[in-house]
DNA sequence: CGTTCAATTGAAATGTATCAATGAAGGTGG
DNA sequence: CCACCTTCATTGATACATTTCAATTGAACG
């Protein structure tokens, strides 16, 4: 069964820009049985520096991977940073592709289930299948370009508007990745902690808290702890 | 004639971390007599919204990247960063896959030859020969690891840390697309502006011109307008 | 020889980090 | 069941790195 051969055809695009959003699968494969994995909140899936066995695809839950950089090469503390969320249908370990090693950890921030595609069956498959070889490179290429972003907004946002860019990501990617295609959802729940958003946006904790707390006094959102709503999205986006 | 099937035999590492550097490149294609383009400089190779075609490998010269982003999506000046910059032996255009449109514009820096693969031929070719697909993948991949890389940078180090390890980047990168295999070479000539680097380090030009004078009166660099002598390679690296 | 662009440097303004204190929530063991 | 501990979040005061604004110089070019 040759699969469509329409390129892209699975990647989601956002209403905004018509960029990809990343919760990019493999969606060709689900008709293969691979096996699937429970992973426990705070539990990694893997690590930096284990080689590269598989790619992983969110079933269920969320994680977060996390990047560590040697400070140089010397002894003065190493540089860590949370690279990237990732919710359901997304897929997790293309780093690794280049080294045959993962880059980063990958940790569970919610009890989670992904399945498990060994590399060495994907890339025979995607020899046979065009369009899964399509698939496979339009994945990577929208990490590309996720990652390209990330690297944008730390370089060129101030607190505020990353914190509200994020905000709506999350907001996007909860409904591309639910199975029912809903409207924006108002509520999200944050798996994560301030410090895991602030070490993502590239600020600290505090300025995070900071800058919730000033987004709720103006009105763009509701906020109780972990629990988000969303009053007006014109408002996170414009400003 | 298969080529060699060792995964990412053609990836070069840096002596540092082991991590891949960017330039690496579609060794087998070397073989097949793709067309060539000279881009002078100034102009651009492709520009973000156009239809994929090709990607580029370069083959003399040097190109920036240059990302937009509508500032949310209304009229305030939209967001715009360097995201890369592209020696010999390096890839192009990996980020336009996901689309099927380039994402970025490509600006030569000075001019320049590359070698075009259209992407028509590229994947049959990928699925031909598994060591192709296997670089190409690793490609993407070390793309992903070097934009993650940057969003690091721009999440952790201060102003002069970026500026040094950008130093320290360039002359890698340098060494590594060279035909010989030289030592570290000492002597840089940068081909971009002061504003393009601290627009893709996420810095004011002011504040790159003063990291290079700081660095140049703490005998780190020798510094000539855009003439770079590294003196002292473990100061660059280490504080 | 004026014009333009790139680079350097100074002084002031500002956004964010840092330091510090407090409170709320969740888990554990006495 | 209640102290106790740890983790997470909020908020304030201060310090500091970088931006912003501004002036000057040099190099490239017509």
């Amino acid at each position: 069964m040759e699969p469509s051969i329409d390129p892209g055809a699975s990647l989601r695009r956002t209403a905004r820009d018509g960029a990809p959003t990343l919760n990019v699968r493999l969606s060709d494969a689900d008709a293969i049985p691979f096996p699937t994995r429970t992973v426990e909140r705070g539990d990694a899936l893997y690590c930096a520096g284990e080689p590269l066995r598989s790619l992983y695809t969110v079933q269920s839950g969320c994680f977060k991977t996390v990047a560590t950089y040697p400070s140089a090469d010397d002894d003065s503390a190493p540089h860590t940073q949370v690279t990237g969320f990732h919710f359901a249908n997304e897929t997790l370990g293309l780093d690794g592709v280049c080294t045959n090693r993962h880059e980063s950890d990958a940790v569970a921030l919610e009890p989670s289930v992904v399945r498990i595609m060994p590399v060495g069956i994907l890339e025979p498959l995607c020899r046979e299948y065009a369009s899964m070889q399509h698939e496979l490179l339009a994945i990577m290429s929208a990490e590309i370009v996720r990652a390209s972003r990330l690297a944008l907004m730390l370089g060129t946002m101030p607190a505020r508007e990353r914190v509200a860019a994020f905000l709506l990501d999350f907001s996007e990617r909860l409904e591309a990745g639910a199975a029912s295609p809903a409207e924006h959802p108002a509520e999200l729940i944050l798996p994560m902690t301030r410090a895991d958003i602030g070490s993502y946006l590239g600020l600290e904790l505090e300025t995070v808290s900071r800058m919730l707390s000033k987004l709720q006094r103006e009105g763009a959102i509701g906020l109780n702890g972990r629990q988000v709503r969303i009053v007006d999205r014109a408002m996170l986006a414009h400003h």
